[in-house]
DNA sequence: GCTGTTATTGCAAATATTTGCAACGATATT
DNA sequence: AATATCGTTGCAAATATTTGCAATAACAGC
């Protein structure tokens, strides 16, 4: 169980209540080693749980990404997937054609961001940080060019 | 009329069929100044068409993204928008709290791309760039830092 | 530990988006 | 211009996500 706990006890400090099913929804989402929608979590919590309602998962998948302790992304199927802030240090690929995703590398893209923060006052979170556009496979297909 | 002419054009070079949807579609999208949702688009097509169908505009947007000549992000409430690609020739900085979208420039990100390209093969599109984090009013508010 | 306050939940209904399928119609071919 | 092909549409149903509201339960104060 590893930062189940600690963001437990940051979302209390912030003046939200620890509920059980808010505790099994981040601790799922923390053990997880994949993006994981709403209906997975809600599956996974069905042994433990008869009562817990979808509508709950979605809420607090929310309220975590709100408050920056997860994040949101599209899936393949254009369904939405969660993720612990921790899972996902990396960037996404997200191919605006297949929809595949692929892990990189954010090194390097540090003073601009630092740059958007001078400029702007918006502070970037790299967990969050997807990229579109084309994948090596779907670029070979495609005609559209920039 | 800008571009809907030359979108069309391509689309049917690609081995898409031009219809009538398609064009209102497109040219809607393509002279509104601001992003559309899938049901304002269709609100606004209905005194010109009483027939066409909210599936076909979803189905003819996603045609679009997957295209590359439109943009799909994510609105404050929680819907998806769409602006055609010119529209968009920006950042859009996305707090993860209010859901309020930023403009901003993206000079200066173009050596990380090309980055991007030669490590991984994925060619980033600008167009579609969204960076997702905390807005200088959300920022001041929040405990949670990096 | 009990009580009051108020955030959170479950439920059901509303809304948003996707999908299967038969009918239709845009294009290519003749 | 007529015909065949097969991508696209409309419709309805399925699925995904959000929301209103009364009942519940977490937490602070006693």
């Amino acid at each position: 169980m590893p930062h189940c706990h600690t963001t437990l006890q940051s979302l209390r400090q912030l003046g939200f209540r620890i509920t059980p099913q808010r505790e099994m929804i981040i601790e799922t989402l923390a053990h997880s080693d994949t993006h994981l929608s709403a209906e997975e979590i809600h599956q996974r919590l069905q042994p433990r749980s008869k009562t817990i309602n979808l509508a709950t998962v979605y809420r607090t998948l929310d309220l975590l990404v709100e408050q920056g302790y997860a994040t949101r992304l599209i899936g393949k199927d254009g369904k939405f997937l969660y993720a612990t802030r921790q899972h996902s240090r990396h960037l996404h690929l997200v191919c605006r054609k297949c929809g595949r995703t692929y892990p990189a590398e954010y090194e390097g893209l540090q003073p601009f961001l630092e740059h958007l923060k001078k400029t702007y006052g918006f502070q970037v979170e790299v967990e969050h940080l997807t990229f579109s556009g084309l994948c090596p496979d779907c670029s070979q297909s495609n005609l559209v060019t920039s």
